[in-house]
DNA sequence: AATTAAACTTGCAAAATGCAAGTTTAACTT
DNA sequence: AAGTTAAACTTGCATTTTGCAAGTTTAATT
């Protein structure tokens, strides 16, 4: 019996901030979503496997979500999925770029990992 | 006794999205951000009284760390403090600005609330 | 058919959030 | 200057979400 992953998404305002921050504002789906735009990443290992230790409950349960709500989308038999970014899901784009941005003027981030990411991104 | 509103400010990993999302990447944060930016909201109640129904106890704990954190400060007495955005969390704006033209593309916001974002936004 | 590894599930502990009270505190009123 | 008001903040407890450490399922590969 699969658990539903959300049985009424609840909308908090009619805020257009609000709305996003409702599909995209949790811990974890803005780091898939720049795994799938910088980072070369397309699959659930892979996306496993990044930097901030997401677990495999959480990760499955986003990747449900996230495909709900049309931001990606996938190809490929349940062995071996391959998730790629929707039309929609390319719209967070500026979002992905204006956080790195702020991130990098005024992270922690340590030096050369900045570099990596400035180049990744084309900042 | 106070409750300490974070032990160990956990940072996920080096990436700057990351540190930004340790920062702001929670479901209330950015909405506050967004009545100081957009809504000329500047105290307690007028974060109370926004649409999305924040509750007490998190707005406190929010208004505590985003304060730690460098986002925002205030004046005046504990009767009546009065915040603003610093310097650090006017740096936000593009990312609010991002997530607003997403929302205002691909929502489920009203018509009417829309007309009345963009005008405030100027957008 | 057996093996492998990617994808996904489950169960339970820990943390965050939501809700409905309450209390404290400074300004305003007599 | 005592009493009232209302904004700011706290508390206790229920609910939900997350974290962790297993497990199981499934389709390619041998």
């Amino acid at each position: 019996m699969k658990k539903e992953s959300k049985e009424t998404i609840e909308k908090r305002s009619d805020c257009p901030i609000s709305c996003t921050m409702d599909l995209v504002g949790d811990k974890w789906s803005l780091l898939i979503i720049r795994d799938l735009l910088y980072l070369g990443k397309t699959s659930y290992n892979e996306f496993l496997s990044s930097g901030e230790k997401i677990s495999t409950n959480i990760l499955n349960d986003r990747l449900v979500k996230l495909t709900e709500d049309g931001l990606i989308t996938y190809t490929g038999t349940s062995k071996r999925k391959i998730y790629k970014l929707t039309k929609k899901g390319l719209d967070l784009k500026p979002i992905l770029e204006a956080i790195a941005v702020f991130g990098i003027k005024h992270s922690c981030a340590n030096k050369e990992f900045l570099r990596h990411v400035k180049k990744v991104m084309e900042l």
